[in-house]
DNA sequence: CGTTTAATCAAACAAGCGTTTTAAATGAGT
DNA sequence: ACTCATTTAAAACGCTTGTTTGATTAAACG
């Protein structure tokens, strides 16, 4: 479907206030009743342009963590193997077609930057139950660990997930073109490495005080 | 000026597209005529209203690198001490009143995620100069290491920061009550653990491979 | 006081918005 | 070839947007 398309393009690009249906329409080569005829409203036709992007990923995040689980056999994963499961995905995804899909990793962003309203519901619809999935292997992980604890260096992992994906366009120019934000198999290497380190940094940091 | 303050509220939890100029006017028992006549146009309000808050911000970000540089007295500065004078006076700019301001943990958060065309121009104008002059204290921090390295950990830190002030509402939600948003203090002290854990993990992993 | 400047306000403007309506084109299945 | 359900297309609807206008009030000053 065309409309799918164009509106990821343009979501992605302008956000959900930024794109109007006949944006998408003329982009698509259709018109503005077509969305309507096939997909309700706007809203639900963002709904499903996200849903389509973001549920394989995260079904890929799962299987991941349930692979990790059954190799470990019955033992507590690394750190860096949850962190594996939350990043890597989002990489792959990125990288399967031929070149770079620069768009997506924009587009993942903004899906949790954007003030609208019914962002919440794809929250709600998308997100729902993958945080505390997370969590339990956390908790196996760092046995001693408070809860508390645990959930503020995972919001910041995840925050460093969502803004560097969100920033992601703006690499090239703050860095004056030394980092190439084409190269997301090397973000993600890095990400995985930042995001390990400084959940296990603010897990001791804590504890020691 | 009341107009400045319903602005920044609105702007905050809406972003830029998501406030008209007749919400501004209403919150603030004036009229959409008066926002044209101080500031020229929705762009002109808006702008004026992040400098005021955003510039203060950055001044003594300065302020607090001049400071760890001439205490350090010519010796490199630590990675701690960078990252701090990154990250506390947001939360001294948050705490400054008698409760704590979440509004503009999301209107920094916001200022950085948002898609309108004009938010690169408020980049231009108010963070020009700031991210290189961090980069002169890092690369005296990590003499042995290359440009990509630092600016790569370093825009994980700023993803980070942004992230984590643009998901600031969530936290109570995504955690269940468990972590209180509005401990800002608590939130910037855990920050500065994480990010600077990250940093050096980052640059770490890198150099061993 | 009177006069000039600044600020406020209601009303109107053209443009663009999401959505709906109505009608024409398309395409299988018989 | 005809039928009937599906899809596309154009036009219109009611509403909101940022901005402008022109008139009225408030403030400042000699």
């Amino acid at each position: 479907m065309r409309l799918l398309e164009s509106a990821e393009s343009l979501f992605a690009s302008r956000g959900y206030l930024g794109v109007t249906i006949r944006d998408v329409a003329k982009a698509s080569r259709s018109n503005v009743a077509a969305a309507h005829y096939h997909f309700g409203s706007k809203e639900g036709l963002v709904m499903e342009m996200l849903r389509s992007r973001i549920a394989p990923v995260n079904e890929e995040r799962l299987q991941m963590l349930a692979d990790a689980r059954s190799k470990a056999e019955g033992k507590a994963l690394q750190p860096i193997e949850i962190f594996e499961a939350l990043l890597l995905p989002l990489g792959r995804a990125a990288t399967r077609g031929e070149g770079p899909d620069l768009r997506f990793m924009q587009l993942i962003g903004r899906s949790f930057t954007e003030p609208a309203l019914f962002m919440e519901k794809v929250h709600k619809k998308l997100f729902r139950e993958l945080p505390e999935i997370f969590m339990v292997e956390l908790r196996r992980a760092y046995p001693e660990s408070n809860e508390e604890d645990l959930y503020w260096n995972l919001h910041f992992v995840v925050a460093t997930m969502l803004g560097t994906l969100a920033q992601h366009r703006r690499l090239g120019l703050f860095t004056g073109g030394v980092c190439d934000e084409r190269d997301i198999k090397g973000m993600i290497r890095r990400l995985v490495a930042f995001a390990t380190g400084g959940f296990s940094a603010g897990m001791e940091g804590v504890m020691h005080k």
